[in-house]
DNA sequence: AACGGCACGTA
DNA sequence: CGTACGTGCCGTTG
């Protein structure tokens, strides 16, 4: 760029274009961890990032005005006095953006007693004069002034920051009809609400610009006035102060002294450590940060590679060494494992600044003190304890002293968050603003290098020292008295798995799939074709095109040919072919389901693998395979769950599970007399209900009363609406309507409930559970309607769905304890939301059956009971209900 | 190969 | 236009 004639100098009024920047961003989805608002921030620096890209300037500067005080509003003290105080959201923005921007080398000036717009005429300017192009960025009208043929004005058209309308000459000429020099004289007329400058009554835009395009210039128009008729002209010999004192103040100083000339501002690299610890530490932009340093790479500026951190020199012990060092650092220690493919083969101990690496080979060695240490309580931090403690279990070790998980608590800090922001490298960036080290895909066994595990130790520990600050009292608990605890009873039951009849499962497969293919055949006779039943797009053909069937509810791509939508169709148009495909459906989608429980089977039992931090709501989530959606209600999912089963060590399986305890849970929070009594009364529930709304003797409630009633009783911790009722019990909306007003009439402290805790998360921004866990609903504040109400139903959910999970997780916790110490040989072997499954050894049902109903009725003490249904049987289906 | 969309199993 | 999940297949995309 030796040739000045291309260079191109751009300058910004950062907080024109912030202030726009915030009211464009929604507030509450740009919050750092310190809960500083950063929404301003992001989008000023998305819209520079763009502009830099698109423009390519040269040279970069942005001006921020110092307060809003200057020469102006001591001239004329009411200027922009009407102007609002700044919202306190924004406040603390701008020191935050100027931060950044410095990071990104990117030079920010002001100028005490001149706004920002006077620095930007200054530079444009001087620029111009140095055979600069210019590209001023404001969200100022005033800079219309500045445009010529060599600066052209960058202006936000429409809301937001992301598109900027292009200021030339003749697209002021187009837009306004005069020349851009012209505009302060049309302002000075018209006036400026915005900076509180009152124009000549009656004149507006049109006049302002037949004036001026008549008289060339205000003055002109002054020294001509009298020419001017009617009651305009008038106005304006009467009012000609305002419009001279408006041009006084509209005129951008052009000579202000900055201490830098335009060709100073050349583009420096950024700064790209400063830009990390920015953006990662203060203001938590993950994507942004890249951005920022994939744009730095694209214009060949130099980017220092990530900084890898490491751990500090860690020292490599053994034997009498190790068990010194361990007996030494009775504080909280962090630990990660090395064990490529499930094969433990290398230890990362830190403390501080003390780094330890423990090789380990079974069998060699002696690793007595290292396995009592693990066991003990001694404190250790972990990053996926239950990943630890299989490797462990491996090898017939066991991890104890758990107080702090840095996986968990990231899921118990954000737990809608995608699984992969859990992970250790995400959370070195995100918590630390520091980059694991990649292990080397060429390497054979990258884990064992000393450096990798001991780093990743490090890290655990400065990244659990960052949450402890900042977790609040409630989360904390759960984390420490439930999840954490939690961890060696979801590996045991892990690591027991249930047994299973792989022969009993064979069988139901071979024979739906025979059923499958049988609909398979008469369907496609049906229609005299054959085509992919299991392919919804091939369906759409033959249902609207080839069998003219009315075209169902629409999704994305087309129409829906779920099982209600093929239902709708067989009520209004019926045909064989419809029935034959949801048998079709049913008996493959069973089989496939049991084919891949058949893969799961070793040594005959299946090992489900709990995902602890799987749900946002604080369940459970279960997979490979998903013990959780095994088939309970039709004929064939009684054969599956039959094949669920102990072997001759064991006696039975004993199922328990709470009965209706999300509406005891609801009965709880909402204190509704009515539901309370209902739960004490003994009465079942739905009846108990029924007879209140429909106004009948308990006894007189018929089934279809009571199906409605229960619709509704489960709809409502759902959010559900009166069109999605009528729509599930298939009756008018009207009737639905009825039957919600009935329900809240006689239990209105539910509705209040519900109402309130929608209020509360709006205002705190989560939603808490009665064990204080907490769960984010940024969406509440959206402006978009969709979202919000998602949001909305989300949030009514939460504590109900979270409260029965912190519910069963502490009753298992209690008969966990109970089971082991008092050494019985019984195993808790799943968990399904709100159903424990055991496998029970002999002698022990009675021992086992109160220990688990104390467990259970004890885990909460609410303002209803905990009912506990029991079921026993040799298999899961004859244990269950 | 990876992903979104659909459909459907559970609480 | 009812919450929370996981899985499999299809069809598109890279």
């Amino acid at each position: 760029m030796s040739n000045a004639e291309q260079q191109t100098l751009m300058v910004i009024d950062g907080h024109s274009l912030a202030f726009r920047a915030f009211y464009a961003l929604p507030l509450d989805n740009f919050v750092n961890k310190e809960g500083q608002h950063t929404n301003a921030i992001h989008g000023f620096i998305s819209m520079l990032l763009k502009i830099v890209r698109d423009e390519s300037p040269t040279h970069l500067a942005v001006a921020f005005d110092i307060s809003r005080f200057s020469f102006r509003t001591r001239e004329y003290a009411e200027y922009k006095g009407t102007r609002a105080e700044t919202p306190p959201e924004f406040k603390g923005q701008i020191p935050l953006l100027q931060e950044a921007l410095k990071a990104m080398g990117v030079p920010t000036l002001t100028k005490e007693d001149y706004e920002a717009d006077d620095i930007l005429a200054t530079l444009a300017k001087r620029g111009d004069e140095a055979g600069m192009k210019v590209l001023v960025v404001s969200g100022d009208r005033d800079t219309i002034q500045l445009v010529n043929e060599d600066v052209t004005l960058l202006y936000p058209a429409v809301r937001g920051v992301s598109e900027l309308k292009r200021y030339t000459p003749e697209a002021v000429e187009d837009r306004y009809g005069i020349r851009p020099d012209q505009y302060p004289d049309i302002a000075a007329l018209v006036g400026e609400t915005s900076d509180n400058l009152i124009g000549v009554d009656k004149v507006g835009e049109k006049t302002a610009v037949k004036w001026i395009t008549k008289y060339g210039s205000l003055d002109n128009l002054l020294a001509n006035m009298d020419d001017i008729k009617g009651v305009v002209g008038g106005n304006l010999r009467d009012q000609q102060d305002r419009a001279i004192r408006n041009r006084k103040l509209n005129r951008l100083v052009n000579d202000v002294d900055l201490g830098v000339e335009p060709l100073e501002l050349e583009r420096r690299p950024i700064d790209a450590a400063a830009v990390r610890d920015v953006f990662s530490q203060k203001l938590n932009f993950r994507t942004l940060l890249d951005r920022v340093l994939e744009l730095a790479e694209g214009e060949g500026l130099d980017v220092p590679a990530t900084p890898q951190i490491s751990a500090p020199e860690p020292a490599k012990l053994v034997d009498e060494e190790l068990a010194l060092w361990l007996e030494r650092h009775v504080d909280d220690v962090a630990v990660a494992v090395a064990a490529p493919a499930g094969v433990l083969n290398a230890f990362g101990l830190v403390q501080g600044e003390d780094a330890v690496f423990v090789p380990f080979a079974s069998g060699t060695g002696d690793y007595v003190a290292l396995q009592e240490w693990l066991a003990s309580d001694n404190p250790k931090i972990t990053h996926d304890a239950k990943a630890v403690e299989r490797a462990l279990q491996r090898e017939g070790m066991t991890l104890g002293g758990v107080v702090w998980d840095t996986r968990t608590t990231a899921w118990l800090q954000r737990p809608s968050a995608p699984e992969k922001t859990y992970e250790l490298d995400a959370l070195a960036e995100f918590v630390l603003g520091e980059t694991l080290p990649e292990s080397d895909p060429n390497q054979l066994l990258p884990d064992t290098e000393p450096e990798s595990v001991t780093t990743q130790a490090w890290m655990i520990g400065r990244i659990a020292s960052e949450q402890r600050e900042v977790l609040d009292e409630g989360t904390k608990n759960v984390l420490q008295d439930i999840e954490i605890p939690l961890v060696r009873i979801l590996e045991r039951m892990e690591r027991k798995g249930i047994a299973v009849d792989a022969g009993k499962l064979d069988e139901v497969h071979d024979r739906l799939r025979e059923e499958a293919a049988e609909h398979q055949r008469a369907a496609f006779a049906e229609i005299g074709h054959e085509v992919n039943l299991g392919s919804p797009k091939q369906l759409q053909t033959v249902l609207f095109e080839e069998l003219e069937m009315p075209k169902t509810r629409a999704t994305k791509t087309g129409y829906s040919t779920d099982a209600a939508a093929l239902a709708d169709l067989q009520d209004s148009n019926p045909h064989p072919f419809l029935g034959l495909l949801l048998k079709y459906r049913e008996a493959t989608k069973i089989a496939q389901m049991i084919e891949s429980l058949r893969k799961a089977v070793h040594d005959s039992r299946i090992h489900t693998t709990y995902d602890q931090t799987g749900s946002a709501t604080g369940r459970m989530s279960s997979n490979d395979p998903n013990l959780q959606n095994i088939p309970a209600r039709t004929e064939v999912s009684k054969e599956i769950r039959a094949a669920f089963t102990h072997d001759d060590r064991f006696e039975s399986l004993l199922t328990a599970d709470y009965s209706q305890i999300e509406m005891r849970i609801m009965a709880h929070l909402s204190e509704d007399p009515g539901l309370i009594e209902a739960f004490h009364s003994g009465e079942d529930l739905h009846r108990f209900v029924g007879a209140r709304i429909f106004d009948v003797h308990p006894e007189d409630v018929t089934p279809v009363m009571r199906t409605k009633v229960k619709a509704m009783s489960y709809g409502l911790a759902y959010g559900l609406s009166a069109f999605g009722l009528s729509k599930q019990l298939r009756i008018p909306q009207s009737e639905a309507k009825q039957l919600m007003l009935e329900y809240f009439e006689r239990f209105g402290a539910v509705r209040d409930y519900l109402r309130g805790v929608v209020l509360q998360a709006k205002e705190d921004g989560f939603t808490t559970t009665i064990f204080g866990r907490r769960r984010p609903f940024p969406d509440l504040k959206s402006s978009n309607r969709v979202l919000r109400e998602n949001a909305e139903r989300a949030a009514l959910n939460s504590p109900i769905q979270g409260s029965a999970a912190d519910i069963i997780k502490r009753a298992m916790l209690t008969i966990e304890g109970e089971l082991r110490s008092r050494e019985l040989q019984s195993n808790m072997l799943l968990q399904v939301h709100d159903e424990l499954v055991f496998e029970i050894a002999p002698g022990e049902l009675e021992t086992v059956k109160d220990i688990v109903v104390d467990g259970m009725r004890g885990a909460a003490e609410l303002s209803v009971p905990l009912d506990v249904q029991l079921g026993i049987g040799d298999n899961w289906d004859a244990a269950g209900h």
